[in-house]
DNA sequence: GTCCTGCCTTAT
DNA sequence: ATAAGGCAGGAC
């Protein structure tokens, strides 16, 4: 009965991209997905081997090499009734895959009926990347977690790998940003990034992190990295300039990308476990924050009441 | 479209 | 062991 299902990552023997299924019982029959009803196969310590793409959640968005992929939970009689969370273990599972960079494969099905599902049956559509999640409020309030996912040797996803090289001179001044289909827009994230904006920011703050103000020291030098507050390229497509971005070790730059701290508008730091403040954002003269992407990204992880209410 | 049965994996 | 719930599937 229980003939336990053998969670395995990558692609499938016999099994090759483009292969087409009647159903999602086939599916599930040739090892590709562990479920025959849910999108996420994979729970919190493995990571999610499978997702299938059949327009479950309305909130999904299908450009082919991107996709932004829903996460479970939160429906009653098929429409969104509650938030999400990461204690979902599918969901958790996803973040695991984000986080160690496994690679998921994508099925897609009938239902979505965008321009890249089968018109019937389930098609399988080579691996992709969870490039990262982030929660989104719709229109009626409730909050669902959102996954980006990239194609795997798309050209981000290579150069992600540094099978490309990342060359400074490739720039465009940065305000380009919403040019371009979401592929595009992913791979603008890294290859078209301006070094200017990531060189400004590092030296105003003498490569100490904004947050907990130490300097990583390396034998080659100090180390710091540039965090952009709203994220680049697709589907966030903040700007590559200097107001949207910090100087953070690679701790906080974890923690802040990841919404384990955020800001507020007084840009004082929020521990996003308790909801207390931590201290102040370290500044440079030099240095202007916009406060419309720090807002940008509050709003990833951090259910603002609605207004109103006096 | 809606309803309802059934089957799997995962959680308890 | 048993229960819960899910991006099915088919019937109507």
């Amino acid at each position: 009965m229980a003939q336990d299902y053998q969670r395995r990552f990558g692609e499938i023997t016999g099994q090759p991209e483009g292969t087409w299924y009647p159903d999602r019982d086939s599916v599930r029959l040739n090892e590709l997905h562990a479920h025959n009803r849910t999108g996420i196969s994979g729970i919190r310590t493995d990571g999610a081997d499978a997702i299938v793409l059949s327009g479950g959640y309305e909130d999904d968005e299908d450009h082919g090499d991107a996709i932004v992929y829903t996460g479970h939970g939160g429906q009653k009689n098929g429409s969104q009734a509650e938030d999400q969370d990461l204690n979902d273990t599918g969901n958790a599972a996803l973040v695991k895959n984000q986080l160690e960079r496994l690679p998921v494969r994508v099925i897609r099905g009938w239902q979505a009926r965008t321009d890249y599902s089968p018109s019937n049956g389930y098609r399988y559509d080579g691996l992709y990347r969870v490039m990262r999640h982030w929660f989104k409020t719709r229109d009626d309030g409730y909050r669902v977690c959102q996954f980006l996912l990239v194609k795997i040797s798309s050209s981000r996803e290579l150069e992600d790998r540094n099978y490309l090289p990342t060359e400074p001179e490739n720039l465009d001044s940065g305000h380009d940003h919403e040019a371009g289909s979401p592929a595009e827009r992913v791979l603008s994230t890294r290859i078209r990034r301006n070094s200017k904006v990531t060189e400004n920011v590092k030296n105003w703050h003498s490569n100490r992190c904004q947050v907990c103000g130490n300097t990583i020291a390396l034998p080659v030098g100090p180390r710091s990295e540039a965090a952009h507050i709203q994220p680049l390229g697709f589907p966030h497509d903040g700007p590559d300039i200097e107001s949207n971005a910090l100087c953070l070790c690679p701790n906080d730059h974890l923690r802040f990308d990841n919404g384990a701290l955020y800001l507020t508008d007084d840009l004082a730091i929020v521990d996003a476990f308790t909801g207390s403040i931590m201290g102040e954002l370290r500044r440079h003269p030099s240095h202007r924050i916009d406060i419309r992407y720090v807002r940008e990204h509050r709003k990833c992880w951090v259910k603002e009441e609605p207004p109103g209410d006096a």
